[in-house]
DNA sequence: GAACTATATGACCGATCGTTCGTACACTTG
DNA sequence: CAAGTGTACGAACGATCGGTCATATAGTTC
C-alpha cells in the first residue's frame, strides 16, 4: 500500500465517473456494461468483473454520484457562518451544481430518485436512504438558524426544508427539461422571500 | 362509422392503458412490446403495428396520459368558481391525483420527464410541450385569482405558478419514494400559506 | 527466479430487444 | 358471392443485453 492507485482502483474511478455521467442523462437502467466497455475501451468482462453485477455497478453508482455531490454542496458550504448563512450557502452552491451541470442531465439524484422510486430492490433502497440523510441535513440547518435566531422561534424545521428543497428540486427539473435558466431566478427568488418573510 | 368502437380502437386503448400504467413505475424506456405483448395476450408483431414503433407507442402513451390527467384534474376544478377557488380546486385534484396513484408509480410526467428531460427527439419535445401547455395554464387560473382580486395586484404570475407547482411535484417525489403521506402534508400547508400569505 | 494475486481479456451463453415479413381471419363494401 | 380492408398472428432477423469462464499478463512477495 502505497500512495499510488492500485491499477484496479483507477480503472473502477473511471468507470464509475462515465457511469454517473450517463446514468444523470439515461438513467441508471440506461448505463450498459458494453457501452461503458466500448466507451472506455475496455472489454465488459473486465468492467463487469470490477463490480460483480450490475445492480453492484449501479449502487456503486449512487455512492460515487454522493462523493461528488458532498464535494460540490454539502463540503463548501461548510466554511459559511453557522445559522443562516450557512442554510443559505447550501441552497447556493445547489443551485450552482444543479446549474453548472456537474452532472449533464442535471441533479443525478432527481434523475435516479424518479426512476427508482417505484421500484423495489436495493439500488431504491440505497436512493431513498440517500435522499432521507439529505433532507435530515437540511432540516439541521434549518433548526441551527432558528436557534441562532436568524429564523423565527416558531419555525418548523422539517416543513421549511421541505419548501426550500422543493424549489430548488423544482428548478432542476425544468431548467433541464425547457433548456432555460430562468427557473433558477425563481427558484433564488422565491427561496429568498421565504427565508426573509 | 357507428357507435361501437372499431376492433383495432378498442385493443389500441387497453395496450395504452397498461403502457402508462408500466411507464409511470418503469419509465417509457421500461415499456417493451413483449412485455405488453405477454401481459394482454395479444402478439408482438400486433402490437408492433399498432403503432409503427415503439418511439411512436411512447408517443401515444404521453398523449394518453394526458387525457387521464385532464379528466383527473383539470376538468374537474373546472366546477369550481373563477379565481382563488378554482386555482385551489386545482392544486387539490392535482395533490388527490398523485396521491390516489391515478398511476401507480405517482404521477406520470414527473416520472417520464425526469427519464426524458436531458435526451433528445420527438418523445422530449412532446414531454417538454405538455408541461409548458400545462405550466401556463396554471400561471392563467392564477391571473385570474389576481384579476379578481382574490390575490394582491402586484403578484407575479409565473412566479407563483412556479412556486405552486414546485411544492406540489416535491410532495409526489417524496410521497413515491418514501411511502409516507406526510409530503402531501406538507404540500397542502405549505400552498394554503403561500396563497394567504 | 518461483509462487501467488490482482487485473484484464476474448469467446461464448441464453434471453430479450425492436423490427420485418408472409399469412390468415373478420368485417365491410360492391 | 367476390373483392378489399383492417386486424392480428407466428416465425424469424440481427443486435444487444447481463453474465460465465478459461486464460493471459502485470505486480508483489518470498
Amino acid at each position: 500500500m502505497d500512495g499510488r492507485l492500485a491499477r484496479g482502483e483507477e480503472t473502477r474511478r473511471v468507470t464509475l465517473q462515465r457511469a454517473v455521467e450517463l446514468a444523470s442523462v439515461e438513467g441508471l437502467e440506461g448505463i450498459t456494461i458494453g457501452r461503458l466497455a466500448s466507451e472506455l475501451e475496455l472489454s465488459k468482462s473486465g468492467i463487469f468483473a470490477l463490480f460483480g453485477s450490475k445492480e453492484d455497478l449501479q449502487l456503486a453508482a449512487v455512492e460515487h454520484a454522493e462523493k461528488i455531490f458532498r464535494a460540490h454542496v454539502v463540503t463548501p458550504a461548510a466554511t459559511a457562518d453557522p445559522g443562516l448563512p450557512r442554510l443559505v450557502a447550501l441552497l447556493e452552491h445547489w443551485l450552482v451544481y444543479s446549474k453548472s451541470r456537474v452532472f449533464p442531465g442535471g441533479c443525478f439524484f432527481a434523475a435516479v430518485a424518479a426512476e427508482f422510486d417505484a421500484r423495489r430492490g436495493r439500488v431504491h433502497d440505497a436512493i431513498r436512504s440517500g435522499q432521507q440523510q439529505w433532507g435530515r441535513f437540511l432540516e439541521r440547518l434549518v433548526t441551527e438558524a432558528v436557534e441562532a435566531g436568524h429564523l423565527p422561534a416558531d419555525t418548523d424545521a422539517a416543513q421549511l426544508a421541505f419548501e426550500l428543497f422543493a424549489l430548488a428540486r423544482a428548478a432542476n427539473t425544468d431548467a433541464v427539461l425547457s433548456g432555460s435558466d430562468v427557473p433558477y431566478e425563481r427558484a433564488t427568488t422565491a427561496i429568498g422571500n421565504r427565508l426573509r418573510g
